[in-house]
DNA sequence: TATTGTTATACTCTATAACTATA
DNA sequence: TATAGTTATAGAGTATAACAATA
């Protein structure tokens, strides 16, 4: 481990080598990070949280996939999708439209106008990655991927 | 990428590719696994949160660190921090004791109570950890943790 | 009877601003 | 004037249960 210099102004650091250890830290830690570069690149420009963000680039590549499927792929909750389709039909982004062949389902599909923001934030994350991933090599990258695909895919086989 | 059959009853997966391209994506679901694995072996057995988990460890190594210090240790801001102590102090975990050479700043310990649990749940994420990375070798989950390390350092170098 | 999606509610977590007491 | 810690409040995210419409 390289030696860290304190660049806080008075307050020295404690020793947090009692957490290091725990992947789900270190998984936290970066969790942080790669949400802050979120925030700057996409969030707050174009005013879309995380999940917003996926959503709409889900929908634009998956034209058409029902609030179940989209609740799924986003690992939420049946009502949180339907708060967060709500937000993104108020915002004018989607529309939802009854299936014909079951009248329960819903297809949810952009508007010309989410489809231009799906399209934008998805071009602005091009360029977030860049920045995040400075400190990396792209094998190192590749194989951060892999190995945090194994982690999440141990849980749900 | 392997192959991957789903395994869902009825409602057919969607393409997530465009997303799984992003080294966010990725982090936040891993780290929806290594919280759920959290939440298992020592949130609810031992009813803590992962930020209370992470307080109590830090003190049984640092015994008499200040709320400040726990606060950057812990990416919290300042008034989070008050509540998280507030809620260890009324289980007696810990206590308050105001510094002698600096009458405004505070030293946290930990009650007997507390260094039991800190310690029992420690011990309790040595366990955790070998489910959670039954996926990896050794050398798999060395690598992985140093790029994390990499990762949400390379937000505040 | 089971499933899709909605509503209502509550709980957690977090962020900000305003306050106190010390320095 | 600046800092350590607190209080109060509001916002976002998420979870559960109960419900309507459809299968």
């Amino acid at each position: 481990m390289p030696p860290r210099h304190d660049t806080e102004k008075k307050t020295p650091g404690i020793d947090q080598s009692c957490l290091q250890h725990l992947l789900g830290y270190q998984i936290a830690r970066a969790d942080i990070t790669t949400r802050r570069a979120f925030s700057e690149h996409i969030g707050k420009p174009l005013e879309l949280s995380p999940v917003e963000f996926s959503c709409l680039v889900l929908l634009a590549f998956n034209p058409g996939a029902t609030p179940k499927q989209l609740a799924t792929a986003l690992a939420m909750v049946a009502p949180a999708v339907t708060v967060l389709l709500d937000r993104l039909d108020k915002r004018g982004l989607i529309e939802r439209v009854r299936s014909d062949s079951d009248r329960r389902a819903q297809h949810v599909t952009l508007t010309p106008a989410g489809t231009e923001l799906a399209l934008k934030a998805h071009a602005q994350s091009l360029d977030m990655e860049r920045e995040v991933v400075t400190a990396l090599s792209a094998a190192e990258r590749a194989i951060l991927v892999e190995l945090l695909q194994k982690v999440a895919r141990a849980a749900q086989p």
